[in-house]
RNA sequence: GGUCCCAUCGUCUAGCGGUUAGGACACCGGCCUCUCACGUCGGUAACACGGGUUCGAUUCCCGUUGGGACCA
C-alpha cells in the first residue's frame, strides 16, 4: 500500500477561517497517523480574488497552528500547462468536447427551463452523438464540455458519510476549459490531486455534491480515484454555516484575541471528533488517536464559551517564562511601559494565570502591575477607604518599608502582627490594601500583589491612598 | 426548485439492540476563602415525530418534520 498523502487547499481570497483550519488540521492528523505526507496547494486560479496578502495570512495561520507541511506551497497558477495537456488528453479520447454554444444563449434556456420548473442543467446541444470526437471548432469561442455519462450512477465511498449514491442522470456536462482556455475548478482539483499523489481527501462536506462530477474525470483520466472523506461543516450560534456575521472567523483573530495554538487546535479537534469522554489532547496524543471513523457526520456549532475554557486550561498550564514572551506584544498594544524584564514578568504572570482567560484580558488585569498611573474606583475608595483604616495602612506602609526580606511569607507576617494587635480579621485589613494597591476590589492574593510590586511601589501606594482618606 | 447530507441535554459529544442514557462547556447551589478567580462536591437538563423489524429499540429500516450544503 502506498504511504498515506493529504492535502489542504484553500483558495487565498481572505484570511484562514477557521472551518479550513479544521479541515487542515484533520488532513494533517490524517497524514501524521498514519506516517504519511501533508501537502498545501494554494488554489489561486480565482486571480479576481486571490491577494498575496490572503496568502501570507493562510501560510502564517498553519504556522501558528503548528501544522508543518511536507511539501509545497504549490500554487495551481503556475500549473497551466498540465491541465491544458489533460484537457487536449481528454479532448483526444472523445471524453470531452468542444461546445460553441454562447452564454446569453445558455442563460435564456436556463431562464426557459427555471420558469416551467423544468432542471436547469446543460441541453447537450452540442454534445456528440454515438462515440463520435468532433473537430475542434475554427475561428469561434468554444468551451470545453466534459462527455459524462447519462446512465449509471456513481457511488462516493465516503470515509465519513459511508456510500452515497448519484444518479449519472443528475449530473450534467460540466465545463472543463472556459472559452479562453483557463480550466475550472473541478477539473483543476482532479488533475492536481491526481498529479500529487493525493490518496486520501479530507474536505468540508460543501465539497460532497461535487464529488461524483471528480469520480467520473479520474475515471474519464484512466485513473483510479483517491479516498474521500467528508467532515461536517462548522455552524453559528443560528445553526447556519459559521461566517463572519457571527463574530470573528479567522485564525489571525484569535491569535490577537490572545488565544493560543494549542487550545484552538483542541477546540476545532473535538468539534467533530472524538476520542471517548478526553476532553484535553496533547499534539501526540492526537497524532496517536485521530482516526476517520471516529468523526462524526453531523455539524457542529461554534461554543465561543467552551473554547474560552479551553484556553483558560492551557493558560494555566503554560511555562511562566514563555508567557512572559508571548505576553510581550499585548503589553504593547495596550501602550504600558516596556518591561524587559523576563522574571519579573513571570512572577507577574503567576498570579494571574487562574484568573485570566486569554491573553487578552490577562494584560488587562495586570493594569495595576504595569502602570503606576492607577485610578481608585470611586464606590470602591468610599467604602474601604475610611478613616478607621488610615492608622494601620500608615503602620503596615512603615513595616513594609522597613522589611529587608520582602517576601510573601515575610508580607504576611507583616499584616499578622497588625491584625493581632486590633484583633481584625484579615479582610478588614486585606480589602484597604487591595484597593490602595490596586485600585479596585478585585485581585490576586493581596501577599502576592505586593510581592510582586515590590517594597517601593507598594509603600508610595498606601501612603498615597491614606493621603486620599478624609480626616475625621 | 432539483440533488445530497444530517438529527442524543442550550452547546460539543459518548453510546455501535437490553445502560438509573455517561462526560465536557455553560447555568444553579454547597464547600474552600483576604476580594475575584481556581479547585472541589452536588444539582437542573437530551434520545424531534410516526410507522415498522425484534422478546426488546436512543441504537436497524421506511416515512414525516426540522436544519444544512451544493447546483443554478
Amino acid at each position: 500500500m502506498p504511504s498515506i498523502r493529504t492535502r489542504f487547499a484553500p483558495s487565498p481570497t481572505g484570511y484562514l477561517h477557521i472551518g479550513g483550519a479544521r479541515t487542515a488540521l484533520f488532513n494533517y492528523l490524517f497524514a501524521r497517523h498514519h506516517g504519511g505526507k501533508f501537502i498545501l496547494r494554494i488554489e489561486d486560479t480565482d486571480r479576481e480574488r486571490s491577494t498575496p496578502e490572503a496568502i501570507a495570512a493562510i501560510v502564517d495561520s498553519l504556522k501558528w497552528l503548528g501544522l508543518e507541511w511536507d511539501e509545497g506551497p504549490f500554487y495551481q497558477t503556475e500549473r497551466y500547462p498540465l491541465y491544458k495537456e489533460k484537457v487536449q488528453q481528454l479532448l483526444a479520447a472523445g471524453k470531452a468536447y468542444p461546445c460553441t454554444c454562447a452564454p446569453e444563449e445558455l442563460d435564456a434556456k436556463r431562464q426557459a427551463a427555471l420558469k416551467e420548473k423544468r432542471k436547469p442543467g446543460y441541453d447537450g446541444t452540442c454534445r456528440p452523438k454515438d462515440g463520435s470526437v468532433p473537430p475542434l471548432p475554427q475561428g469561434k469561442p468554444y468551451t470545453v464540455r466534459f462527455l459524462s455519462p447519462k446512465t449509471g450512477a456513481t457511488v462516493v465511498e465516503d470515509g465519513v458519510k459511508g456510500n452515497v449514491v448519484f444518479e449519472n442522470l443528475e449530473l450534467d456536462d460540466l465545463i472543463v476549459a472556459r472559452s479562453d482556455g483557463s480550466p475550472t475548478y473541478n477539473f483543476c482539483v482532479v488533475v492536481d490531486d491526481l498529479d500529487m499523489g493525493i490518496t486520501d481527501i479530507i474536505r468540508g462536506d460543501d465539497h460532497l455534491s461535487n464529488t461524483p462530477r471528480q469520480i467520473l474525470l479520474y475515471q474519464a483520466l484512466g485513473r483510479t480515484p483517491p479516498r474521500f472523506a467528508h467532515v461536517p461543516l462548522i455552524l453559528g450560534i443560528d445553526k447556519a454555516r459559521l461566517s463572519k456575521r457571527h463574530g470573528a472567523t479567522s485564525v489571525t483573530a484569535y491569535r490577537d484575541m490572545g488565544y493560543f495554538p494549542e487550545a484552538l487546535v483542541n477546540y476545532l479537534v473535538r468539534l467533530g471528533w472524538s476520542h471517548g469522554d478526553q476532553e484535553i489532547f496533547s499534539r501526540d496524543e492526537l497524532i496517536e488517536k485521530f482516526t476517520l471513523e471516529n468523526v462524526g457526520k453531523s455539524a457542529g456549532v461554534f461554543n465561543p464559551e467552551k473554547f474560552l475554557w479551553l484556553n483558560s486550561h492551557y493558560m494555566k498550564n503554560r511555562p511562566l517564562l514563555q508567557l512572559a514572551d508571548e505576553i510581550l506584544p499585548f503589553i504593547e498594544a495596550k501602550g504600558y511601559p516596556r518591561r524587559n524584564d523576563r522574571e519579573w514578568l513571570a512572577k507577574m504572570i503567576r498570579t494571574l494565570t487562574e484568573r485570566a482567560k486569554t491573553l487578552v484580558e490577562l494584560v488587562e488585569m495586570a493594569r495595576f502591575y504595569l502602570s503606576d498611573d492607577i485610578q481608585l474606583e470611586e464606590k470602591a475608595a468610599k467604602k474601604f477607604l475610611t478613616p478607621e483604616v488610615s492608622k494601620p495602612l500608615n503602620e503596615l506602609s512603615q513595616k513594609l518599608a522597613a522589611l529587608d526580606d520582602f517576601t510573601e511569607p515575610a508580607i504576611e507576617q507583616t499584616f499578622t502582627a497588625i491584625l493581632q494587635e486590633k484583633s481584625w480579621s484579615l479582610g478588614k485589613l486585606a480589602q484597604p490594601v487591595r484597593v490602595a494597591l490596586t485600585g479596585s476590589t478585585t485581585s490576586p492574593g493581596i501577599y502576592e500583589v505586593i510581592a510582586v510590586l515590590g517594597k517601593e511601589r507598594t509603600v508610595q501606594r498606601l501612603r498615597q491612598a491614606v493621603d486620599r482618606i478624609p480626616r475625621p
